[in-house]
RNA sequence: GGUCCCAUAGCUCAGCUGGAUAGAGCAACAGAUUUCUAAUCUGUAGGUCAUAGGUUCGAAUCCUAUUGGGAUCACCA
């Protein structure tokens, strides 16, 4: 559309000998109620062509008729003037941009970008909070890879702490040697339930205690489990070998169950970071920092950073006996990442719970003088909350990632028997479908909002799959694909026709917008402008889709043209949708 | 208390850097299948864009205050 914007210019110059640049005229989809595709807000201009805004519409209408051939007509409505382009340009357009393999291909730009995501504890299995946070991190990824970004996609595994002791100390205690073989549990649920198992033990000995005149606090502070498990973390921290060794075995299950959930998420990483590699690193980077004044200690040896010039608190980088807290360690990775990498942005997708984190940890890393530092981005999201609240690990009140994709295939399969369209399907053949399908609406579900909003989750209203859902644009899908096979379909190079019906010059409009779309997803790490776009492709795929008949188009070329489209059309959608993540089948 | 995020139809959400009469889906109601997949399409109904000011030719969008919801401000991660 530069070429409007440039005549825009141009008819500006002539008509009211003012200078504006490309960024003064604001161009616009039409409205669907009015004539035309594209729309030039005339009101700024006002000042210098000393005219009404109709009457300046009007000139700048006539100049545009006049020298741009692709122009066929304009309106005037208030301080719009509406340009509609002939049928040849779209014509052209779908024929030299859209039909070529190379649509909405972008070469590489050069840029490489490091996005962070999942970051999972090892205590306990992946519930829906993750299912998005993963969700996110992955489309995000695959949207910067289409806009033409080297992408590194990682994940942080916090594999060591307090609460891997707690899963640990409760397995020693009351596990009896079960292991997943055993008890026939995926890996991360079976030390997903010591975990809850150690909560409620804990709890009930902080009862006791209160019984017997302590306070709350105190409670919690001497509960032998408690001390235990600090007791087991400081020998991991000593290197002891039987911890180390316990702590490798259940490691070892829960990883084996992540990488089954992983996989039925499709979602996958270049490079795994894990804290109990990283969490010692950051202890130079407080050094440097304390020589550069940034940092300062306090006579107890803890070293902190001022930020309240900034707004913010004082904030402690280092403990007084030494030993790392979070922000030590995440200063320590994100140097580490950067040494690996060398990347000029890096995405941390992450709960808008940290928000306070990263934002002081940005700007220490900028008050260090890390030019880096100013491609960071922490991609925030909101929490998934159930009707009852939040979900609690502790408390077993969450939706399981595993459990919940299941179900979604479930309600895929009954969906699809009761429709009766695959029956031919054979068995493997039916599951993978059922999986595509559960899989889409429940993605879809998660990405088409925006992603700071936090997210209600009903598990009783089970995810739709009719309207603004993965399903109906995965419909969409299988119907172009049902009518190119039923015609026998292959790409015959030029479109025959000359003339659109209003309906298919919306499609083409839609379609061209694709190349856009990617990139705007991509500025703005947003998922949701994809998903939301192809809704509204496919809803006018399949508008178009009633209103004409493409195997009985009136004659040969029109049909050709139709299935031309409909390709098209499918080919963004299928393209569209693997950015979400989700696939789309052939038939369903 | 300080800071940050959110508030649009009964419900779930779009609304890009300010632009036309604020749009979808679900739910409700009324229709469409001798024809390419009805998981579709067409129509009806549904709004003081939380409230009050301000900036502007023009505000759901920007600014300020207020209200409501959430998060955070740990020598936890």
């Amino acid at each position: 559309m530069d070429f409007i914007i440039e005549a825009a210019l141009k008819a500006i110059k002539h008509l009211y000998q003012t200078e504006l640049t490309a960024a003064d005229i604001s161009l616009q989809e039409t409205r669907k109620e009015f004539e035309g595709q594209v729309t030039i807000v005339t009101f700024p201009f006002t000042r210098f062509s000393k005219k009404s805004p109709e009457q300046t519409g009007n000139d700048i209408g006539i100049y545009l008729q006049n020298e741009l051939k692709e122009v066929s007509g304009f309106n005037v409505i208030k301080g719009f003037l509406n340009i509609s382009l002939t049928d040849a340009y779209w014509l052209n357009k779908l024929d030299t941009e859209i039909l070529p393999n190379d649509f909405a291909l972008f070469k590489p730009n050069g840029k490489k970008v490091m996005v962070e995501y999942s970051s999972p504890n090892t205590n306990k299995p992946l519930h829906l909070g993750h299912v998005r946070n993963n969700l996110l991190g992955f489309s995000v990824a695959e949207i910067l890879a289409a806009a033409g970004y080297e992408v590194i996609k990682t994940n942080l595994v916090n594999d060591r702490g307090i609460h891997i002791c707690k899963s640990m100390l409760a397995w020693q205690k009351f596990g009896n040697d079960e292991t997943p073989e055993t008890s026939g549990l995926k890996g991360d649920h079976l030390v997903g339930k010591y975990y809850v198992l150690f909560d409620r033990e804990y709890k009930k000995q902080i009862d006791e205690l209160k019984q017997i005149g302590q306070t709350e606090d105190e409670a919690k502070k001497n509960a032998p489990l408690i001390k235990e498990a600090q007791e087991m973390l400081q020998q991991w921290e000593a290197g002891n070998k039987d911890v180390i060794s316990l702590w490798q075995t259940m490691n070892s299950w829960v990883y084996a169950g992540f990488a089954d959930t992983y996989k039925n998420l499709g979602v996958g990483f270049d490079k795994f970071y894990y804290e109990s590699n990283t969490y010692i690193l950051g202890k130079d980077i407080i050094d440097e920092g304390l020589e550069k004044g940034v940092f300062f200690k306090k006579p107890d040896n803890s070293v902190w950073i001022d930020l309240t010039d900034e707004g913010l608190d004082e904030k402690l980088v280092l403990r007084s006996d030494g030993t790392s807290v979070y922000m030590t360690q995440d200063l320590g990775t994100a140097q580490l990442k950067y040494n690996d990498f060398h990347m000029d942005s890096s995405i941390y997708v992450v709960g808008n719970e940290q928000d306070y984190h990263f934002k002081v940890l940005f700007l220490i890393l900028q008050k260090l003088g890390k030019t880096w530092a100013k491609g960071l981005f922490h991609l925030s999201y909101g929490m998934v909350d159930l009707p009852s609240g939040k979900m609690k690990s502790r408390e077993g009140t969450v939706v399981d990632a595993d459990d919940l994709m299941a179900e979604m295939e479930q309600t895929a399969k009954l969906q699809t028997e009761a429709m009766g369209k695959v029956e031919d399907f054979g068995a493997d053949e039916k599951q993978q479908l059922y999986h595509i399908i559960g899989m889409g609406a429940l993605k879809y579900f998660l990405l088409k909002v925006d992603p700071k909003k936090r997210l209600l989750f009903d598990p009783n209203e089970s995810v739709d799959f009719q309207g603004h859902t993965g399903p109906f644009i995965q419909y969409t899908h299988a119907r172009i694909r049902s009518v190119l096979n039923k015609a026998g379909y292959s790409n015959t190079g030029k479109v025959g026709i000359e003339t659109l019906s209003g309906i298919e010059r919306d499609l083409i409009v839609s379609l061209s917008q694709f190349p856009d779309i990617i990139q705007v997803a991509a500025a703005g790490f947003s998922p949701a402008i994809i998903a939301n776009y192809l809704f509204e492709l496919a809803k006018a795929y399949n508008k178009f889709y009633h209103e004409k008949s493409i195997l009985q188009a009136e004659d040969e070329v029109l049909k050709q043209f139709r299935l031309q489209l409909s390709d098209a059309s499918g080919k963004v959608i299928k393209k569209g949708m693997g950015l979400l993540g989700i696939e789309v089948p052939e038939r369903m």
